[in-house]
RNA sequence: GGGCCCUUCGUCUAUCGGUUAGGACAUCAGAUUUUCAAUCUGGGAAGACGGGUUCGACUCCCGUAGGGCCUACCA
């Protein structure tokens, strides 16, 4: 079938089946409607690579005009929690990636499981499995030292009679091979004797991981399996199971890890880990998705793009196949961008978010001069936290504790020269960026001294050492009669 | 131990056998300058290693090394 012309697209990764297989782009388009998910377990927080996976998974469906889909996955009663279910929701929503439909919780679908199980077993395709805890343990460290899978001697054994407890293992093949079609690592093969026969359902009756996974992707429809390549052995079980059970294989893709910047596995130490810690450190939704995106997949030179513009261009295709490690500076480098061209009423929001989050009780005068600074300084801002502190100087409430520095500074001299320059400014009708700093220049001149001769301790006077853009800009902010008001306080 | 995956500047990536190996972040130098930034200009910086195949290899094959995942009645 190579008549049928595969799409163009510049980017694509040539691998050889590809041309021997029907695209599944194509098929997906008219057959099937794409449905994709993502899959967490709601054990703790929401990691970013979690956050990555549903980003790719979010930008495939609206690519296709699919569906996106959230599963919620507590079978682990032990360590699943409720509040860790509200932290992935929260997450999601914060990101932007909303599910096109309520989520599904894996619990709630046990008996289904059961069900399916039943179904296999009586078909043969499963087998009581009467091994103790104590013999499975001697048999994989079996397997192990002779290098092979583990085996239940109950395969082809017939059942003891007695109603000593059991697991349902599934009887998978013994020879042969098993290839995971991967659109991201390629055709990736295994031979069959190397996997196990793995545990379906528990001696307690419950389903398993790898088991609810193909019943769930199963009856919600869910056409690509998009998820981290640390289940790509999985996909082969997986695959097995979907071939027992007599249902259509789904298109899988697996992502590779995110690392931290020291290339080992992410964690805590590397400065946040979970998506929440990303909120709270002061970055965008926005710049996390594009800087997301850009961690593991390209498109040509794009850098920075709108989320419609990763929506016509993402392919699962072009994701590349080797891990990646969080850059920190690259992460600040495109926050700062989504912060310049962010509203200035919603930055104030959000500044006003972080101040809460230190304790701190803003109010509406605290907002009002955080909105009026925010334009004058937002270009130099990579974070939320940053354009906290750079607007801080505004929100000091009269009359300012002045640093030991401007003090020192404030000798007869310039004391006197800031009393002309107060004089010098209330003249100044329109009290914005660039009359001021024409009038700052004037005054420079008329005083027959350069800027910096009086730029420091004015600087001091309005912002008592914390950070302030440059002297135009912060009076301008300030308002007329603030920045008077902080000069007269400063000579009194 | 076994199976599988991965390997281009410090980092993220482009490259579908023929390129001065491109871009971005970071970095360095210079410019600007009233603090800190931001901004502008310019520079340096890469195919893990070893064998093949080929007229030609970062690109294909094999091996080595180094990372990682799975090998659970966790997900």
């Amino acid at each position: 079938m190579l008549s049928r012309t595969p799409p163009k697209r510049p980017n694509a990764r040539r691998l050889p089946f590809r041309t021997l297989t029907l695209d599944p782009l194509s098929m997906s388009s008219s057959a099937r409607p794409v449905v994709t998910r993502i899959a967490p377990s709601p054990t703790g927080s929401m990691h970013i690579g979690t956050a990555r996976t549903a980003l790719f998974n979010w930008l495939y469906a609206r690519h296709c005009g699919g569906k996106f889909l959230l599963r919620i996955e507590d079978t682990d009663r032990e360590r699943s929690t409720e509040a860790s279910v509200q932290v992935i929701l929260d997450g999601l929503d914060w990101l932007g990636l909303h599910p096109d439909e309520p989520p599904t919780y894996q619990f709630a679908r046990a008996a289904r499981h059961r069900e399916a199980v039943e179904a296999l077993f009586a078909a043969g395709g499963a087998y009581r499995c009467y091994m103790t805890p104590e013999e499975t343990a001697a048999e994989r460290e079996r397997a192990r030292t002779e290098g092979r899978a583990i085996r239940s001697p109950w395969r082809d054994r017939e059942a003891p009679g007695d109603d000593r407890p059991f697991t349902i293992r599934f009887r998978g093949p013994l020879e042969g091979e098993t290839v995971v079609d991967d659109l991201v690592k390629g055709q990736v093969t295994f031979a069959n004797r190397d996997l196990d026969d793995l545990v379906l359902l528990r001696s307690d009756g419950t389903p398993t991981y790898n088991l609810a996974v193909v019943v769930d992707d199963h009856d919600m429809g869910v056409t690509h399996v998009f998820r981290g390549d640390d289940h790509l052995s999985n996909a082969a079980r997986q695959s097995l199971i979907y071939t027992a059970m007599g249902w259509d294989l789904p298109v899988f893709a697996h992502l590779p890890m995110i690392h931290g910047p020291d290339g080992a596995k992410l964690s805590k130490r590397h400065g946040a880990q979970a998506v929440g810690e990303f909120a709270d450190l002061g970055y965008l939704p926005e710049a996390m998705r594009n800087y997301l995106a850009r961690l593991g997949w390209g498109h040509g030179d794009d850098e920075l793009f709108t989320d419609a513009q990763a929506i016509s261009w993402f392919d699962i295709r072009d994701v590349v196949r080797s891990p990646a490690r969080l850059d920190w500076n690259k992460l600040n480098h495109v926050n700062a961008h989504y912060i310049r061209l962010a509203d200035a009423g919603r930055l104030a929001d959000l500044v006003m978010d972080v101040l809460r989050r230190r304790g701190e009780a803003p109010g509406k005068t605290d907002r009002d001069r955080t909105l009026a600074l925010i334009p004058l300084v937002k270009e130099s801002a990579k974070t939320l936290i940053e354009l906290a502190d750079l607007t801080a100087f505004a929100r000091l409430v009269r009359p300012l504790a002045l640093d030991a520095k401007t003090i020192s500074q404030l000798d007869g001299e310039t004391r006197a020269r800031l009393a002309r320059l107060a004089l010098a400014l209330e003249s100044v009708s329109d009290w914005t960026a660039e009359p001021l700093l024409a009038a700052l220049r004037d005054f420079a001149s008329g005083e027959g001294v350069g800027l910096g001769k009086f730029g420091a301790p004015l600087r001091g006077v309005l912002s008592a050492g914390y950070p302030a853009p440059d002297l135009a800009s912060a009076l301008a902010g300030l308002g007329r009669e603030e920045s008077l008001g902080r000069i007269a306080d400063a000579l009194r």
